[in-house]
DNA sequence: CCGGTTTGAGTAAAGGTTTACTCAAATTTA
DNA sequence: TAAATTTGAGTAAACCTTTACTCAAACCGG
């Protein structure tokens, strides 16, 4: 019982044709009640499982989708991946993971190999979508990130994100309503619509509430993590001695920018508030506390299994939505907590 | 050109067998050279890309491997996960990523569905191995962790780890050359080789300095995270409130445990000295500073990858070494900071 | 220049499925 | 009950490679 049998072994144990023994399998075409019975009985007994490489030859594309994702390492998008392995295996999807650490070499290298396995689908997380020159073949779902279309090619293609804006908005309100008037953000790669909207969101709070937006109150760190927020804090308030309140378009940018404001002597959240994007573990730590935008991964991956699934199976070839917004929740921590009085014994210092 | 292009059409284009394609892409059999300038030209020409599903199914194998592991979540999995992941995709090798949460259940669905794709090689990264029924029937490397093997179905398995009995040791030496008297130590799942070790280090290091180890000084948390290690420490100090060192098997629970010391009002290193094992990058961030065993996760891939390969590719079915234990090496950071005089001033408060 | 070896390249089978065609038997309809 | 339809199940082609067999041509030693 190696489970090493093929089709017709079973077909031969089972006494029918080897067509049989695959629409049993596939739930396709007709057969009776009795044979079924028969057949899964010997498949059962020889503990038989379908060749998915001779199913996936014959019908041009394999059971499994690919992940392109930029960094594993970096908690949000581990959070995001891991949810949707978990989604995809409960529909018997098995997942390549590839990173591409934003090397749009890297990604078309995986993408071609990914392409010559023939994955039935394909799951960008804030991706570069370097494959722009040709039409994508295979049902994508994009999460995070708008791919820059040419509108040609827009078939096919479903997006996922958050309310960036929303997020935004709600993280500057909060800053302010916290107290705060001078404001500062830490962003990055505004090109991308995910962090362009994040920083249209804080500017537009700040407007409402009749603050111009200050460009020098904004910078733009090099990279998505910790180093970078640290060096990025440092930089703005130095230009900034009367920052008050920041915002950072993640987390990480946040933890890194904590650091270099307890380095310099200034605290959270007495005489500086603090938000950050995407709810990461290490902001929830007792000690560490930042109030964040949480973005629902697991939302992001049950919506974009579902879409690719119904894509992948053609039962839905146009899926009837094409973009979801999902919305966003402020988690509020002690980074942005009132201080009132002293009378707030039970708050570590950091 | 959409490289959608299949042997034979590249045969009939060059004007040569199907045969001899396959020979001059496969670098096989013969052909002339000039022959194989003709076949390149029009391969490059048509975009040519070999179907990898046509070929995993005449070789009963797919060019691809599966990477087992707990959960990419946690940055230490998901360092060694992503330089796998990078290193096959070097060797073009695709890999299917699978976490299992430590979950025989799921372990053994992703397993199957491997199977069933015909990967070519596995990767445990400190897995549970639930498949101890079954002969393991492709080339494997386990990480991090020895699987429970019945010695009969040892052949065509690896094992690669960290010396993790020396690094509890360095750990535990670190907290006694740097004054601590009362070292503690956080554990985890010692019925596990990676974790027992340390303890056993720790308790080696404590014991040829003359000190009894006391089983009260240790604790098993319950699960490798920081609300774990948070807890742990609480609990412990509240059995020996005359702790002064402590060392955690994870960084993810040394992490947990500073909030804990931070909380109760104790400092790091003044009142207390820590270590943690991973080096995982919180623990480098200014203000954190965690002394701690790094393993060198670059090392553990590239070696996985290279046996793997050499192994999956049948050079040398049997390779020679069929255990590797690399060496560790303590990072020293603050947190075992002697303490002499007031004078360093450069020191952030945590 | 002949028997033997090497070289280059074609033919066809095989690998495990799925599925379009069949077709006989069973069932329904008139 | 004859005709028409439905049901159940088999046959064989196709999916794209790889590779064991061939075999003709070229080359080589004597």
């Amino acid at each position: 019982m190696k489970g090493k049998s093929s089709i017709k072994e079973i077909s031969e144990l089972s006494g029918v044709s080897i067509a049989t023994v695959s629409r049993v399998i596939n739930q396709n075409g007709r057969f009776s009640k009795d044979t079924e019975k028969r057949v899964r009985k010997v498949i059962k007994e020889m503990n038989y499982q379908p060749n998915a490489v001779a199913r996936g030859l014959r019908k041009s594309k394999v059971q499994a989708v690919g992940i392109i994702v930029p960094d594993i390492t970096n908690e949000f998008f581990a959070q995001v991946t891991l949810n949707l392995q978990n989604d995809l295996s409960k529909m018997n999807y098995p997942a390549f993971i590839c990173n591409t650490r934003e090397d749009s070499e890297i990604e078309r290298k995986n993408l071609d190999m990914l392409k010559a396995l023939q994955v039935s689908g394909l799951i960008y997380i804030s991706g570069a979508f370097s494959d722009d020159k040709e039409t994508l073949s295979v049902p994508t779902v994009f999460i995070d990130r708008k791919p820059p279309f040419n509108s040609s090619n827009n078939h096919n293609i479903v997006l996922i994100e958050s309310d960036n804006e929303q997020g935004g908005y709600l993280a500057a309100t909060e800053l302010l309503s916290s107290g705060c008037s001078n404001i500062g953000m830490i962003t990055f790669n505004r090109s991308r619509s995910t962090h362009y909207n994040r920083y249209m969101g804080y500017k537009k709070a700040l407007s409402e509430s009749g603050i111009v937006p200050d460009e020098n109150m904004v910078i733009e760190a090099e990279n998505s993590d910790p180093v970078s927020g640290y060096h990025s804090f440092k930089s703005l308030i130095e230009k900034n001695p009367h920052l008050d309140g920041l915002f950072c378009s993640s987390d990480v940018l946040a933890i890194g920018a904590l650091q270099a404001i307890h380095e310099i002597g200034m605290k959270v959240p007495e005489s500086i508030k603090l938000v950050g994007f995407d709810d990461i573990s290490t902001t929830a730590l007792p000690g560490i506390s930042i109030t964040t935008i949480r973005q629902s991964t697991a939302s992001f991956s049950s919506i974009a299994v579902k879409i690719l699934v119904s894509m992948m199976n053609e039962v839905n070839d146009e899926p009837e939505n094409k973009q979801f917004v999902l919305p966003v929740e402020l988690i509020r921590r002690k980074s942005t907590q009132m201080v009132l009085t002293r009378e707030i014994t039970d708050e570590a210092p950091l």
